[in-house]
DNA sequence: ATAAGGGTTCCAGTGACTGGAAGGTCAAGG
DNA sequence: CCTTGACCTTCCAGTCACTGGAACCCTTAT
């Protein structure tokens, strides 16, 4: 397969499967021009690649993970592990933007939203 | 009042308020030794960017609630708007955010996290 | 022969800082 | 007067995970 075909397969743009070849999570083989070769093993791995960073683990969680899941004679504690630190993160950053949301949300319908230069969104911003 | 002292009083570091100098947020005087000299405005300028930020309003929000900020003219539609808009995606991350947590927290608790190799989490990961 | 539509590499930019190097300035102590 | 240490300055590089674009090569069809 050529990588436009990969690309198509895994939702992957060309740019991000020559990125993850960059950074040493897949390696591709070669044809005689030059040209990027996949097999049935890459489109695996890019696949599995494209699922854990839409579940937003990191690239290195995912250098990890794809080990892992190479790895015939794993501890599924150690997948657990890595999930649950990611979960956590994840919660963490939840509260925060909903924290941010509350605090918006009420400013937002405490301001009239009119011609008039009174604005209590401004207020609050310069007030602290 | 020198760069130190105003990054106490707004808790801002100073190099991200040389940063904020460099991008024309603010524009400090400078002393006859070039150090950069803050004023009372400044420091008001610089602690409503700060709440801004934690507002998780980006730069660019800043900018523009900054001028409306020192426009006495301004409408409070405008700010409003600029409010919501930032709400929502900050409401549309949250639910991003949120459905990961809901995959990935279904995930852990499927998974053993023992000594065996047999996991859920790579499973589901492999498998999309 | 040429044009379209692949592929390749390399460089630069994103957002909002952050770290570090190299060097100038200032106030206090010996 | 000299030194020490704490400031300050600028400039360059790095972060994260791509993304855009330029310049160029390869293949296939017309």
């Amino acid at each position: 397969m050529n990588i436009s075909q990969i690309a198509d397969k895994t939702g992957l743009p060309p740019k991000t499967i020559r990125y993850y070849e960059e950074i040493g999570l897949i390696t591709p083989d070669r044809g005689a021009n030059g040209y990027r070769v996949f097999t049935d093993s890459h489109l695996h791995k890019l696949a599995f690649l494209g699922r854990a960073r839409t579940l937003g683990f990191s690239i290195e969680d995912c250098r990890t993970l794809l080990a892992l899941y190479e790895d015939d004679t794993r501890a599924s504690a150690d997948v657990k592990a890595i999930a649950r630190q990611h979960l956590k993160q994840i919660k963490e950053k939840i509260a925060q933007l909903q924290s941010m949301a509350d605090t918006l949300g009420h400013l937002i319908k405490c301001c009239a939203g009119d011609n008039r230069p009174d604005c209590p969104i401004l207020n609050d911003l310069a007030r602290h």
